[in-house]
DNA sequence: TAAACTATTTATAACAATTATAATCTAATA
DNA sequence: TATTAGATTATAATTGTTATAAATAGTTTA
């Protein structure tokens, strides 16, 4: 599964016309097998014993890339960080308010709010963000108020 | 309306024990007012001619003081800078990906959907955001591909 | 009211994420 | 092989935000 996303990626790089070298094939492979929903700094920090010469510009460049050809998606929240999310199938994120954990979450899809949106505003609506925030299983027995 | 926004507003300043400063008012009233979620520095620009000597870092920390107590939403996209919304009744955007605009858009709130990622997830869910993407009406007409 | 204390503002420095630049390197093409 | 374009690297620059310390204003207590 996560080999025929890597492949299907590798051929929209090549439909696409961007090489395809060591690097961005290790950023695509990481981001894949990621579950986490890493930042650039931890994309590069994972890979540098990979390629120790690597620059972070280089991750910032290739998470440009895959953006830009639909690969990957930018999540940001209200931390410092941008995130990285390899684009999959349509899917939700909730996140947990104690420890920051993205958990990957399944739902139909809104149509219905974007039609509402569309005709209350006028907006020709493309698409639609959403993100639910609590506290986790592992975190809920050990909250603190 | 605005002004009984303001009024309400002062009271929970009082509430809750923070002072009201000059600058603490004119920042409120700004966000009062404004229907174009302002970036920080937006605000800061706005009024240094009210207050030559005020400093960004203040902006920044009345914000702060503001989102603590449940006065203003900080709102974070893509881009480089949060942006700030005076919190009044719920209600989600719907942003222009062609001039960065963004509506409010009012809708029922979407109980099920945390209801349901709720029980998927086992996370105990607090709140969620939406953002709905497009063009707006006025760039509709001049859009460029 | 004066003195002591606390909160707030200011000015400035520090920081961290990201982007830009220029040089070097790699790969593709003629 | 020579030429060219694209990618990577190293580094500098930029930008939004936060931290720090001194100055100021407001509040409380004696």
């Amino acid at each position: 599964m996560t080999q025929s996303h890597l492949k299907e990626a590798l051929d929209t790089l090549k439909e696409t016309g961007v090489r395809i070298t060591p690097q961005r094939h290790a950023i695509l492979e990481y981001l894949i097998n990621s579950m986490s929903h890493p930042t650039a700094d931890e994309i590069y920090k994972s890979l540098e014993g990979k390629f120790p010469n690597m620059s972070v510009a280089t991750v910032y460049n290739n998470l440009r890339v895959f953006r830009e050809v639909g690969l990957v998606k930018e999540l940001t929240y209200g931390d410092a960080s941008s995130r990285f999310d390899f684009n999959t199938s349509e899917h939700y994120h909730i996140i947990c308010e104690n420890c920051g954990k993205i958990v990957d979450f399944h739902y139909p899809g809104l149509d219905e709010v974007e039609h509402l949106a569309s005709h209350v505003t006028g907006f020709k609506v493309k698409h639609h963000r959403m993100e639910i925030y609590g506290v986790c299983p592992d975190c809920a027995g050990k909250e603190v108020h």
